[in-house]
DNA sequence: TTAACTTCTTACCATAGGTCAATTTTTATT
DNA sequence: AATAAAAATTGACCTATGGTAAGAAGTTAA
């Protein structure tokens, strides 16, 4: 909680006040490996922040493929933003890909803040902007790049990820069969 | 003008005051087809409202090929999200497909309604919100639809888009070439 | 209306990536 | 450590989509 603070006040002023109800609305919890927060069909109303370990929302198809939205490790936020939006049963399942702790919202809640805190406003708007922008750039990788390249900047931007995440959670994340990333990697290491 | 506030009107309780500074910070612009609100690699700082027309947004990449990011239409909002939350120079370009009627708002004025007009926030929020999940259900969509797919599905998104697209603004949107997307047309038709 | 230009279609071939199945490697469990 | 289970690799083959190029069809502007 400490650390979720800090980014906090990093980038606005925080009273006393807004930070002992953010405190008053968020729970430390612990998940072992393969733990599932959110699944697929069910109520979703949580959103998670991680301060340690490493989570993945995905998706099943119809044809019970999984793909992969996100992966959040320390310091990111997860959940199902299309349920949570719409108000619908979760489209995503968020699973621990190793031993995480997490601090968990309301999602209601948390929209609370703003109204009693408008100070904080800034600081979500950011988070929801950067959000944005994030999704903007991962829409024009895939429009453009080849999967080997997406796999690179993959690389890139989660360097220390692999350890944690098995091939395929990877391969669905880039579009793309296990098979055909483990063909990528063999090139790679030829070259 | 009185479109949009009516629209936010719909969401939220504005004040006249509120009302009036949007109405200041705005200039309704009309833009003939094919004119540029936004060239990569140029400064930006506007941000539009589409009040009538089509535009879209789209990046050029190193082999020269352009990829479609967004289409605008009435009520929609465009821009570059990416160089304007990150301070850069224009990583995309919007285009007029037809002719079109805009609002043009400074990004950082528009900005300034949160600090002067609170109760603005839950609509500010709610259309980024709204944007997130939007471009969520896109990625998700790229992963596990097929071309033809896809292309349906845009057909549902953009009933009446085709009019004033190019074959390939849509190609492009899509992630495909437009000659598959010819082909695609052609195996519809059969069916 | 014609000419010039742009876009779309089509045919043929190429290729990235998918599928399936067998095998090897890694990880988890006892 | 031994075993079982899960995941990764590999090979043979397949398919969706891409590339190229030429001609057809639209569009624009004089």
């Amino acid at each position: 909680m400490k650390e979720l603070i800090k980014k906090i006040k990093n980038r606005i002023q925080l009273s006393l006040e807004a930070e002992e109800y953010l405190f008053s609305i968020s729970k430390e919890k612990t998940f072992a490996k393969g733990a599932v927060l959110i699944r697929q069909g069910q109520d979703v109303n949580k959103i998670y922040f991680v301060t340690d370990g490493c989570l993945r929302s995905y998706c099943i198809d119809k044809n019970g493929k999984e793909h992969t939205l996100q992966f959040a490790i320390k310091n990111w936020w997860i959940s199902d933003y299309i349920a949570i939006h719409n108000n619908e049963s979760a489209s995503l399942t968020v699973e621990c890909l190793k031993e995480s702790k997490v601090l968990e919202f309301n999602a209601k809640k948390i929209d609370g803040i703003l109204t009693l805190f408008p100070e904080y406003e800034p600081f979500q708007r950011h988070l929801l902007e950067r959000h944005v922008v994030s999704l903007h750039k991962r829409i024009l990788n895939q429009l453009q790049l080849t999967a080997s390249e997406r796999y690179d900047l993959f690389l890139e931007q989660y360097p220390d990820i692999e350890q944690y995440t098995r091939n395929y959670h990877i391969a669905s994340y880039l579009g793309i069969t296990q098979e055909s990333l483990s063909r990528i990697r063999v090139e790679k290491t030829k070259n």
